[in-house]
DNA sequence: CGGCTCACCCTACCAAGGTAGGGTTACAAT
DNA sequence: ATTGTAACCCTACCTTGGTAGGGTGAGCCG
C-alpha cells in the first residue's frame, strides 16, 4: 500500500488556503493537498477510507463553527492530526482549541520555519501549542470578534485611547504614553463614553468583552 | 551580570523534592536548586529581585492550595516559567493548570528524557502540555474554561463580589444588591485586589478576560 | 471667507474607587 | 481560653475618573 502524504486545508480565504497548500507541498513534502474555502465542501472531499495525513483548520468563524467542525473532524478522522491556525493571538482562543482537542495551534503570522517544525511534530504524533509572548497577546483580530474604532463612530485618536482602556490602562498612563495631558485623555474618554452610551470605562470593557479592537 | 540557572522545587514529599532537585542539577544543568516542602517557606526563599529561572510545583493537595499558589507565583514572578507536576492523570487537572496560567504540565511518572525536554522548552519561553489519551479527551472536551473563586484563593463573599465586578457593577450597586454597606464592599474589593496582585478593578477584569467564574 | 471638526490645553468641581485605622460579632481550631 | 479568620460596620483621607466651561491652532468644505 502506498502511503501518500496528503493534507486538507480549510480556510475561508482562498488566497490563504492556496498559500498554505503550496507551502505544505514545497516545504513539508506533501504529495497532495486539498484546499477548501467552504465548510460545506469539507465532507465531500474527505474519504474516510483513506484519510489525509494532516488537517489544517483556520479558526475564523464565530467560535462555534470552527470548534464544532473540529469536533466533527476528530470524530470522523480519529487518527489524523489537526492543526488549528489563527490570526488572533488571544490566549482564550488557544485555550479553547486546546480544550476541544486539536493536536496543535499556530499563529498565522508565524515564520515558515516554525510552521515546518510544528507540522513535522504533529505528523510524528505529538501535540504542539505555541508559547504566548506579550506581543502575540496584543496582536488581535479574528474576523467575527473584531470591532473597529470607526465602526463605533470614534475618531482616530479616540480609537487609540479605547485600545488602551481595554488593556486596563489608567488615564495617567495613557497620557504619558501618548505624550499629552491627562485632561485631554479624559476628554477623549468622555467622547467615547457618549458614543458608546455608557457611563464609565468599566462599562466600556464589559460591553466589549470578547471582542477585539482594530 | 551573571545569570545563574536556578530553580525552585515545591513538593510536600521531601524525598520527591530532593529527587527532582538532584535531577535538575545533574541532567538539566541547573547551578542552584532550592527545595521547599512547606508552602509557608516559599516566600522566604524567593528573592523577587533575582527570581529563579524555573519553578517546579507539585499539584498535590486538594485543588485549592496549589492553584492558589500558582496564581500568587505568577503575580510575583511574571517572567519565571512554572512547571506543574502531578501523579494524577486526570485531564481535568491539566485543564485547570493550563487555564490558571502555568507554563507546562507533566506527570510524575514520565520518563526522565521527557522531563528534560519539557524543562528545556519552558526555559526557552515555550509552553508545554502533554498529549491526551482518548479516554482523557472525553472528559476534557466537556469542560469549560472556568475559574472558581476558591481557586483564586478568595473567600466565598469575595467570590460573589468578584462576579459582580466582572459584570461591570459599581460598588454602590453591589452594596445595594447584597444589602451591605458600600464600605464593606470596598474592603472585599481590596481583599480581591491583594489576592490577585493588581491595583484596581479594571485590572481584575482585564486579567480575567475570557474566563468564566464559578 | 465663515463654519465646522478634531486635537489639544487649562481650571474647577464632584463622584467613585481604594487605603488606613479604628471596632463588633460569630464561629472554628488549638 | 485564646487565637484566628470572615464578615460586617464606621470615619477620614487621598487618588482617579468624569463633567462643565472656558480657550487655541490646524485643517477641511461650501
Amino acid at each position: 500500500m502506498t502511503t501518500l502524504k496528503t493534507a486538507l486545508v480549510i480556510d475561508d480565504h482562498p488566497l490563504v488556503a492556496r498559500g498554505i497548500g503550496g507551502f505544505l507541498r514545497s516545504h513539508c513534502g506533501f504529495d497532495e493537498v486539498d484546499e477548501v474555502t467552504d465548510t460545506e465542501d469539507v465532507w465531500r472531499l474527505i474519504d474516510v477510507a483513506s484519510p489525509p495525513s494532516l488537517v489544517v483548520l483556520d479558526f475564523w468563524l464565530s467560535n462555534n463553527a470552527s470548534l464544532q467542525l473540529l469536533v466533527e473532524l476528530k470524530a470522523k478522522l480519529p487518527n489524523t492530526p489537526i492543526l488549528v491556525m489563527s490570526a488572533d493571538g488571544d490566549m482564550v482562543v488557544q485555550q479553547k482549541v486546546f480544550a476541544t482537542g486539536a493536536h496543535g495551534f499556530i499563529h498565522k503570522q508565524e515564520a515558515g520555519s516554525v510552521f515546518v517544525e510544528v507540522v513535522s511534530k504533529l505528523l510524528s504524533g505529538k501535540r504542539c501549542f505555541e508559547s504566548l509572548t506579550k506581543e502575540n497577546l496584543r496582536t488581535a483580530q479574528s474576523k467575527e470578534l473584531y470591532v473597529t474604532a470607526s465602526e463605533l463612530g470614534l475618531t482616530e485618536r479616540q480609537g487609540e485611547i479605547l485600545g488602551m482602556i481595554l488593556k486596563g490602562f489608567p488615564n495617567k498612563r495613557i497620557a504619558q504614553q501618548l505624550s499629552i495631558s491627562e485632561q485631554t485623555v479624559k476628554e477623549h474618554v468622555s467622547g467615547i463614553l457618549i458614543r458608546m452610551g455608557v457611563g464609565n470605562r468599566v462599562e466600556i470593557i464589559t460591553k466589549l468583552r470578547g471582542k477585539r479592537l482594530e
